[in-house]
Parts: structure tokens; sequence; C-alpha cells
DNA sequence: GTGAATGTCTACCAAATGGTAGACAGTTCT
DNA sequence: AGAACTGTCTACCATTTGGTAGACATTCAC
């Protein structure tokens, strides 16, 4: 009887997060969930009836998740596109390095049978949008570099989940994951972005 | 007898390489590719002894083929960093989105079990090294902007990586695989990352 | 022609997979 | 107190997994 703080059923959710974003969910089984809950694989299938509606139940935590995340960034920043950015970069970036999988499997949307993709599509759909009318007014201000707004949002995303998921490849260039180095890697990040999108 | 052209041993490597790239190493099985190329499973196991070993074959037929097409590209570019970046971006551009497997595949290292991700990075590791001490050089003789070379590189590879590996995003922001299409986010990219590395 | 080598196959196997059925203990309701 | 409910468990099951053993056919060397 492990932790009775947090229950069975979030405890499950959170340990299907972390190996579901870092391995695959095809590559991960019910057993190796249950194993790192502390639980029998019939527990998980007593909270979630199969694995696909656990899926479905993790993908749509993660999604609202990193909406709220983005959401309140926007909110707090200035009337400015470059400080919003900034803002969002700045909000997702800690968490997002330190659990990679949390982008990691919003990236598995990729590789998600179609009405799993389409589930976790919808769910995030309208942030997207959102972002790519705003990018588009502020282009039109004169506030962004000109350019295509939905392929400035993929661009931006890409570089970001990029970054953050691929701990292998930051190694590969001598990064360490260190506080300093954490925001080393941040401020290039925003450095990066800054430069790429400044009018 | 299908196929008599292409010998076994090539076809099996083709089939695993699109389906480990698409779908990640453990979420494939050796009868999937074994179907795929028209055969039965144990005629995979003759030519790949384990399926580790056809793993360890695909990324060195991945990583040897990203290192001759980058290392061509550069050496045909002009002498000028982000002449020879956008060399770079051309020459791996089309491919990589025609075949998001080749890059998807090489981000498989991050789920990779040790051993076979240090034998992937020994493969590549000289070209990163070689890439970041290009960078360095040129960011101190100012024809780049000034920023941590080795982050720089990771930073451009996530991007460009990025973008090829998840079509979904593409999709979700209204972008589509058509040849105008295809050219346009080409361009998009080039710029996105011209603007970021200019001085 | 005969024998070895090569390549693909069928027939298995033990372990792991997602999932079902139902026992059992503890709590809650009446 | 007894019944119903809740959460976890053991015991199975059919299918799939990576892998072994060896039969069978074709090609090649001599």
């Amino acid at each position: 009887m492990p932790n009775r703080e947090i229950p069975t059923r979030q405890r499950i959710l959170d340990a299907a997060l972390d190996l579901f974003g870092t391995r695959g969910v095809d590559a991960v089984s019910l057993d190796e969930i249950a194993r790192h809950v502390g639980v029998r694989k019939q527990t998980v299938l007593y909270w979630f009836p199969s694995k696909d509606e656990l899926i479905d139940a993790v993908l749509e935590a993660v999604a609202a998740e990193i909406v709220v995340v983005i959401d309140a960034a926007v909110r707090s920043a200035d009337d400015d596109p470059l400080e919003r950015i900034d803002a969002v970069v700045r909000a997702v970036f800690r968490p997002a390095v330190r659990r990679p999988a949390m982008l990691g499997l919003l990236r598995e949307i990729n590789r998600l049978p179609e009405p799993q993709a389409d589930h976790l599509r919808r769910h995030v759909a309208p942030l997207v949008e959102r972002c790519v009318d705003y990018l588009r007014v502020e282009i039109d201000r004169g506030r962004l570099r000109r350019a295509d707004p939905g392929l400035l949002v993929g661009l931006a995303y890409a570089t970001v989940t990029g970054i953050a998921t691929e701990p292998e490849v930051l190694r590969a260039v001598g990064w360490q994951q260190t506080p300093v180095g954490l925001r080393h890697l941040r401020d290039e990040l925003r450095a990066f972005l800054r430069r790429a999108l400044t009018p």
C-alpha cells in the first residue's frame, strides 16, 4: 500500500505519461506501467478499461495542461508578439526539459492511429488556430517578420519541442543538464527564436 | 519470388528503415517487417541473426547516408557559412520530407537502450564535431551570429528534423504536401534558419 | 552426377502481451 | 448485522513476440 496520498488513478496516469512519452505508446506494456505504480496490471485495467482508453486519458491530460500553461503565459505578457512568444518559451521550457515525456507524448501524434491522433488534434486545434491567427495579425501590423504564419508556428514548435525532447542531441554537442546549463539553453533558444521572428 | 532485382537483404533493410523510423523500433515486429518484404520472419532472421543486429544495421545505413549527403552538400557550396547551411538544408530537405522515416530513425536515438544509442552516436559524432567546430570558427570570424556553437547546431538540427518528421503538425496549420507546398515549406525553413543565424 | 553451400520455408517454443472472470477484503449504506 | 459497493488481487486465456531446429529446393564446384 505505497503512497496513499495520491490516488491510484492519478499515479497510473503519471507513470503512463512518463513511459509513453519517453519510449512511445506501442513500446510500453500495461505490466510495465503497473510495475512502476507498484500495483498489478489488473488494477490498471480496473481504472482504464483498455490500453486505448488509458492512452486517450493521458493524451487528454497532457493537451489540457499545455493549453493552460500557454494560455496563462500569453495573458501575463505585454502586448507585443515577441514578448508573448518569449513568455511562452519561458513558461514551457523548464517543465518541458525536466520532463521531456510531456512534449514527447505530444509528438507521438505522428505515430498514433488515426482515431487517437484525431482525438488529440481536436484538443489542441483551437490553440493552434489562435496562434496562427495571432501571428498573421502581427505580421500584417509589421511587428513580426513577413512569412507564412502557419509555417512559422510549425517551425517554432519544431524548434522548441525538438530541443526539449532530444537530450541525446544536446549531450552530443557537449551540453549538460545543470541549472546553469538549463538557463543557458533557454536563453539561446529565446535568442534563436527572437532572431528568426523579428521583422 | 517477388522483386528479384533487389536482393532480399537490402529489401529487409529498406522496409525496416521505414517501419522503425515511422513507428519506433520497439513497436515494429519482425513479422511485420517480413510481411512488408513479402517473406517469412525466419528469412529476416537468416539475414540478421537477431532484431538488435537488424536495428544496428539500419541505424548504421541511415547514419552513413546522412553523413554522405551532408558532406557532399557542404563541399559543393561557396565558402560562406550561411550558404553552406543553406546548401545542407536544400540537400537534406526533399528526401527528408518525402521519407520522414530517415530523420525519424535518427531521432530514435533518444529511445534506444544505451549500447545501441552509443553505437549510433559514435557514427555521427565526427560529423557533429566538425559542424560545431566550423560554426565556432565562423562565429569568431563574425560571419555568424555570436552564440554557443554547440547549441546552435542543436537548435538548427531540432528545427529541421522537427519540421521534417512531424507531418501532423504541418497538417494542423493547414500545410499540404504538394510540389508547391514542399518548395514553400523549404523556403520558409531556409529563411527561418538564415535569420536565426545571421550576425 | 555428387556434395556442399545458399536461401527460404514449416514447425515449434517460451515469454510477454492485452484482456476476462471472479475471489476476497474493507468500507459504506440501511 | 447484513447487503452492496469499491478497489485490488489471483488465475486464466488467446495472440503475438523474438528466436531455434531443421526440412527442402536451388545453385555452384568439381
